[in-house]
DNA sequence: CGCATACGACCTACCGGAAGGTAGGCAGAG
DNA sequence: CTCTGCCTACCTTCCGGTAGGTCGTATGCG
């Protein structure tokens, strides 16, 4: 129920994640849209423009989902599980296999300019919120903190996104669960299942 | 004083590390080199030939340097930072920002199958390789493990690659040397000056 | 020794196709 | 009557790759 623009941004997203920023053309966008390729010039006047556009439209959906849980989800380690469980779905449903900012960020040395400062910004974002819902979580006392918030934000983001690394270079999408579950289980308070937090399931699975 | 062959290889090296396999040409080759593009061609056949070439020989390298380590190095924790400082050094001086094999992981989809395959290569052997020092450190003692040295191993490959991707995201090699001591402190045992192993000396500086 | 041959490394010239992008037109909806 | 959304036709530039030639050196051999 998308417009054009919409479809675009949304495709585009999907091929950028797959292969990168030249990994993709103008040709294949329009292929898999069903128009023309010159038609995709009517709505983003040139690539750098369309891909700026994919980013900021990401980093739009991150940031208002980070409102929804930081206004409706006052338990930290639960906010942090949200995040990690909607990227186990992506990764594994295969809906998505890669943070398409993170492939960006990869490339960002060749990229032109105005996009990788917009892919920075949303690191900076999602940089920032993590380290909050850290300084929470160990508040709560559900997260063990040695080090200060904002090296275990660092930390935290660095997992999710080598991880994601790890499952493209084995090509296994399991290996992102496997991973970042091994890494929420030194995050937690010790013995976290005599905690006040129920726990849904187990998941570790063998790989 | 190496042969062009050698140049092409490390010259197409820095550039995929750099932006990629679709973010350089055989043109920005050529012009690196000094010669003509078409005389690439008499090297390497194809761009294919060549970057497989790139990451078998990198491959190669990082073979020759492990079983260096695993000879002349008895103790776990020592290789673990050898391979560790290797990167800080190539990161923060500039000389490769990014692991040039990462970076083909990382737009491993949208690959020749024949590359992504070199690629995989890579990342087994030093997968098996840190597997197999997660083991002898557990074994000395130097590596707290409530985990399998298997698991350990992919943590440890998770950091390093997650913390390169930090690194670029956020413009800021001092990241990589930042996250990745991070997690160097959490996965030896605690106060590792008292443990029953004699430690070499003190390299923890901090950062 | 002199000389032919062969080969490696590079060159110029060129190809087909795909890249991102432009110009201008046309149909339908407000 | 205009504006939006899409079209066809076309442009320039660059891509990886080919064909074929030149030069220097190394080798084989009478």
């Amino acid at each position: 129920m998308k417009d054009t623009a919409g479809k675009l941004i949304e495709e585009a997203g999907q091929l950028i994640a797959h292969a990168g920023y030249n990994g993709f053309s103008y040709a294949d966008l329009a292929e898999r849209l069903g128009i023309r390729k010159p038609s995709i010039h009517h709505h983003f006047p040139s690539k750098v423009d369309l891909v700026i556009a994919v980013v900021e439209q990401q980093r739009a959906a991150i940031r208002s989902q980070i409102a929804v849980l930081e206004n409706g989800e006052p338990d930290a380690m639960a906010q942090l599980l949200a995040y990690v469980d909607y990227w186990k779905r992506c990764i594994e449903d295969q809906s998505a296999t890669f943070c398409l900012a993170g492939v960006l960020a990869v490339e960002l040395p060749g990229l032109p300019l105005e996009v990788g400062a917009a892919v920075q910004r949303h690191f900076n974002d999602l940089g920032l919120w993590l380290e909050r819902v850290m300084a929470l979580g160990v508040e709560q006392g559900a997260i063990k903190l040695e080090l200060e918030p904002r090296t275990s934000a660092q930390f935290f983001q660095t997992a999710i996104y080598g991880a994601m690394v790890m499952a493209r270079a084995y090509g296994d999408p399991g290996k992102f669960t496997f991973v970042v579950d091994a890494f929420l289980a030194r995050m937690r308070t010790e013995s976290p299942g005599e905690n006040d937090l129920p726990r849904r399931s187990r998941r570790d699975r063998a790989e």
